[in-house]
DNA sequence: GGCTCTGGATTTCGAAAGCGAACCCATACA
DNA sequence: TGTATGGGTTCGCTTTCGAAATCCAGAGCC
């Protein structure tokens, strides 16, 4: 196992870091359900909490956080026949989360399913080969992990 | 913005899901935090605690959880002329998050950092041009998002 | 108009988790 | 013998969570 040298501290403090910053927005475990039903097309309060079973408290005030960090778009829909309600939409902020969550998924695939077949999986459209997260240099190819350099105040 | 069709619910229900349960593993900002410490090379409990100023409850917790569902390892280290002492070493397991977490960096330096430099960037080794992360198909090349299909059932 | 239904929330309150400070324990070293 | 140090646990208090009940506004029905 080829391991990280120890550090007696991260080489940017956590509130200076935007990785910080980022899992002050979506570090959460509803939160992050919340964004991956928002991703499968779930718009609608009900329907998150019919999918998600939590506390109608807890999803309200998570739409509210999500609305007011910018992930996701509140607006009105109307159904025919019925009043107009409102729907949460992901943003494009919201959207450019997918590859993160789609790499968090096949993590789950590869170490908490023993073996089993993933339920879901992700090709590339016209193809039926599987594709997975990775790390590309600026000419769109591949780069090993231990190829990855980390720099500081870039 | 292209957005994604209206859905009553997601394709598989959150508890067969294995990114349901990848949140339940890795879904809570202090477990977060700590993963982006050891992933620079916080090892040791004192240092990890100096570095996300979080109570050593929570902390002692989180890294029992953490070394129990696998992702890290604890293991005595010894320094010279002290005693033996426990530190906590990321697995293969919890090593292979670092593309998620440089991911999550990204994302954060896109749509948190409101135009700063990124205090941390990524560079393939012996080069200095910028990597991200990003989808690529079986042979490294990469697919852009809108190239993404979502396959159910394997 | 009055009644009911329905989706989208807020209120209430006991239970759980978070938090900070103090304390404990083993061992190296003076 | 005493002190310093790393790695925790114990102890209260406060915040957040969770489940159920309640509220609210408009559409449809009669």
């Amino acid at each position: 196992m080829t391991q990280i040298p120890l550090a007696r501290r991260s080489p940017i403090p956590p509130d200076t870091c935007n990785l910080a910053s980022a899992i002050e927005v979506v570090g959460d475990r509803w939160t992050l359900l919340i964004l991956r039903a928002a991703l499968y097309g779930v718009r609608r309060f009900d329907d998150f909490q019919a999918e998600l079973k939590c506390p109608r408290t807890v999803l309200s005030g998570r739409l509210k956080s999500l609305v007011d960090a910018g992930l996701l778009v509140k607006r009105p829909y109307k159904a025919p026949g019925k009043r107009a309600r409102p729907e949460y939409l992901l943003s494009a902020m919201g959207l450019s989360l997918r590859p993160i969550l789609i790499g968090l998924t096949q993590w789950g695939d590869a170490w908490l399913a023993e073996g089993e077949t993933p339920p879901i999986s992700f090709t590339k459209a016209g193809t039926k080969s599987a594709i997975r997260a990775a790390f590309v240099d600026a000419e769109g190819r591949e780069v090993r992990p231990d190829q990855i350099r980390t720099v500081i105040r870039g």
